[in-house]
DNA sequence: CTAATAAATATGTCTAGAGATGTTGCATCG
DNA sequence: CGATGCAACATCTCTAGACATATTTATTAG
């Protein structure tokens, strides 16, 4: 019973409302198995269709997630920290604590693959940096994983007038990475931009970070400058919402 | 025809990957119609079922948008731009210019609700601001509109201690806004950090923002500290992600 | 020419099945 | 005791309908 009162919403809808409501409660906490499509069939009276696209709602909104042939079950949140600016955030306004516990330390990201190349600059990156359009570019395309589920995708594009031949068209950009290079290039960073934006996936990045459905992603376009405003790097960031908070501290 | 040659991934992602290779080739713009239902089932000859499953990917994907009895249409995306710092952002590092076109000016978001109400802080705002378990906080919840879209929920929380009897808790704070009001009363901001995630929304964001289905959120946590580190204002937004563009600026 | 009305069209919800495919646990064999 | 195979179970895909409800368009009355 408890489903032929008010008739006025879908039943899908109200069903998927009761298991939303009992993950809220506790009923059903992060990694426990919800009522399958049989369950919801014989409980509620409904068609298989029925039952599906009930559970089909709380996957889309990233509450739950199924496995063929094993079950539906609650999905779980315990977010990476992202910080924008490191210095300044932790010891001095630390009285307020944030919202989402950060004992997730001693995890630990990882650089999976990495890829190195010359090429053509597409339009939107000339734009950026201010390139011509024959100009070139150095792009490295690395994938970062956490215990063993990739959570980042990134994308640098610098200008090959700029990095050629250094350390930075190398995998292996040595002790401070490219920023440390670009310094000894005398194009130190000193300013950066971050655009963030986001959205649902696309099929290709749905497979490259073995995203859930359901759950969005978040883009970071990122563009360091040098000394007078001069752009020296543009990095393109794919991240699993699922996976990442954002921090970013500033004084007023 | 057509569908009858790699019959490794259903029928109805293969229609879907069809839709979607046609709007990325541009044979259907931003605002066009789809080709419907109906259309799909006599054109691949599928049920309605499964045309509707294809149609509901795009969706999904925030590719594309039904309206009850019109059809399936192609969404825009033009978004706002919302900068975390505004100092330092615009003339100083423009010469790398963004990726988002920024002709989004002269759109005017303006507050459609206010709300004001005196409550008992619930656990994760007690934590953020530093409240004992008694305490009441200022609520302010605020929905902003452009161009009639609803596109950003605010919900701010101040300690009663501070807010009440200050024209904080009234609807119209007066010019500057609460932080001029804040400041008056000793506790000018001096500090802010931000923490952004983002999820699909939940069923009262979705109404509240009147957000199409396969749009995810971005949630912005705010907290302002005053001088010596103390937390004054806690502000949870929701904003619709297809209407917003974060910016952020910050010297290395 | 305008406004109300009806018809055609489109998506939304739902049923009652069927076969395909992936997972899990148990029983059996070596 | 370990490995293999199999059966039970779960989700996934798909069909062929039905009725509900919102929109658009064409028609008709004023």
């Amino acid at each position: 019973m408890a489903s032929t009162e008010g008739d006025r919403r879908p039943k899908y809808q109200r069903i998927a409302d009761s298991l939303r409501e009992a993950i809220r409660a506790g009923t059903y906490g992060p990694g426990d198995r919800l009522p399958g499509e049989n369950d919801l069939m014989t409980a509620h009276g409904v068609a298989r269709m029925t039952a599906r696209q009930a559970l089909g709602v709380l996957q889309n909104e990233g509450l739950a997630e199924s496995r063929k042939g094993a079950g539906v079950f609650v999905r779980a949140f315990r977010p990476l920290r992202r910080q924008g600016i490191q210095r300044l955030a932790r010891e001095q306004w630390g009285a307020g604590r944030s919202i989402w516990s950060a004992d997730a330390e001693n995890r630990r990201v990882v650089v999976d693959q990495v890829a190195v190349s010359e090429e053509v600059a597409p339009e939107a990156v000339r734009k950026v940096l201010d390139l011509g359009g024959e100009d070139t570019v150095c792009v490295r395309r690395r994938r970062y994983v956490l215990e063993e589920k990739p959570v980042l995708l990134a994308t640098s594009y610098l200008p090959a007038s700029l990095a050629a031949g250094s350390a930075i068209a190398h995998e292996d950009t040595g002790p401070g990475g490219i920023y440390a290079r670009l310094a000894e290039l005398g194009s130190r960073p000193v300013h950066f931009r971050e655009e963030i934006r986001s959205r649902m996936p696309t099929k290709e990045e749905a497979e490259q970070l073995s995203i859930s459905p359901g759950t969005p992603v978040i883009l970071i376009h990122r563009t360091a400058f040098a000394d007078e405003g001069r752009p020296v790097e543009f990095n393109e960031m794919t991240l699993d919402a699922a996976s990442y908070v954002l921090e970013y501290g500033f004084d007023a």
